[in-house]
DNA sequence: GATAGTGGAGAGTATTATTATCTATTTTAG
DNA sequence: CTAAAATAGATAATAATACTCTCCACTATC
């Protein structure tokens, strides 16, 4: 198909299109001659992927590049590729207080708690600092006190469950990149689905109790 | 206290102060003379608040404006302050295809499925949507017809337990405003550290099935 | 009494994600 | 076959956002 049908197809403007060719978050179609290019189901694909990280994961351009790169790059593993992307999906703030080594701290004894495969170096560690600091701010006389990981450990159980099912039920029979966007993907939806879940029971039962 | 230590407490720039002032994010300090004013800690706390909401909610100043008048509107109950602000927690987004109307519906149902308490109007259903429209698009071969609700329905059980407890736990001698500022909060962080265990739990059960 | 700090207002800047323009083709409808 | 429409690719312009800077007329402090 042209330029033009890819767009209709996905929503996206032609000249949206162009700047995702130009970033290389898109590859080119097959070129047919100097100035025509033929392009298939995989850019309605991977434009679709691309919107999804923008418009829901709130990723910006230099993150989705990192987590495309993962996603494609063929001489990654899966679980490398997936813990590669998920280092992406989460934000560089600044993250220097005093308040914040303590937080670490915690997590580190949370994941050794609970178990947990997760490598030293994994983002998500910091994600999870920043929880702990976000709690300990709002929720406590002194914020430079760290707050106890335990507060954490009742979500352990229904959240492990969910997600070894989750992992199950990827079908090998996909090929490698479609693994770890599925993955990628999933956990961007799931996130959505779970915190909205959330919001609507906070509603209800706040509904009960104030409304 | 001065803006320079309020600056240094908060470890926000005093420019940004300024802006956040000027922007009326943050209250004006108590005048002491024609350029001198006192600031004291409950300036500290809001520019923690605005802090969190920008750097971890990903908010808009527009929107954190929203949340903070509904924090600081007397004459609106807990409850009503708590939906306004949940409604400016969730982002604008275009949502105009026929593969939304059909995940509303489903929305809906799942809403009628599980007795929850939501308003008609409350922007989560739209939140909820997305999950919906996203999974559809991304794991299907068809993605314009839509994914039923019940993929969800084994979320419902433990969220509502938590948020259940959540709401129980806030404690009633606290202000109107400090109430719904800890729900805003309490949010916030909770996604956060919810979404952080279940992606080490993901990384757990890839690194097994893929490490 | 010199030096640094302050409130307030307005202008300036950096970044990000597009969107527009231009040119040299190529396709397509009449 | 030919004129209008579409395209690739490159460069420039734009819109929005969240600051950050610069002034100025004071005020505090050493």
């Amino acid at each position: 198909m042209r330029i033009a049908e890819l767009s209709k197809r996905t929503g996206v403007p032609i000249a949206t299109v162009k700047y995702y060719l130009r970033s290389e978050l898109l590859h080119a179609g097959e070129a047919t001659a100097k100035n025509q290019a033929d392009y298939d189901e995989s850019h309605v694909k991977r434009l679709r992927l691309i919107r999804s990280l923008v418009d829901q994961g709130r990723l910006s351009m230099a993150d989705i590049g990192v987590v495309l790169t993962a996603v494609d790059d063929d001489s990654v593993s899966v679980h490398d590729a997936f813990g590669a992307a998920q280092d992406a999906m989460i934000s560089d703030a600044s993250r220097t207080s005093a308040a914040y080594d303590a937080a670490i701290v915690e997590v580190d004894k949370f994941v050794r708690r609970h178990r947990l495969r997760v490598r030293p170096e994994a983002r998500v560690r910091l994600m999870m600092a920043d929880a702990i600091v976000l709690v300990a701010q709002c929720f406590t006389s002194d914020p430079t006190t760290p707050v106890s990981s335990k507060i954490f450990d009742n979500f352990v159980a229904p959240i492990r469950r969910e997600s070894e099912e989750a992992i199950a039920s990827l079908s090998t029979s996909q090929s490698r990149s479609t693994l770890v966007e599925q993955t990628v993907v999933g956990t961007v939806a799931y996130e959505l689905a779970a915190n909205a879940i959330r919001r609507m029971a906070l509603e209800h039962y706040s509904s009960r109790r104030f409304g």
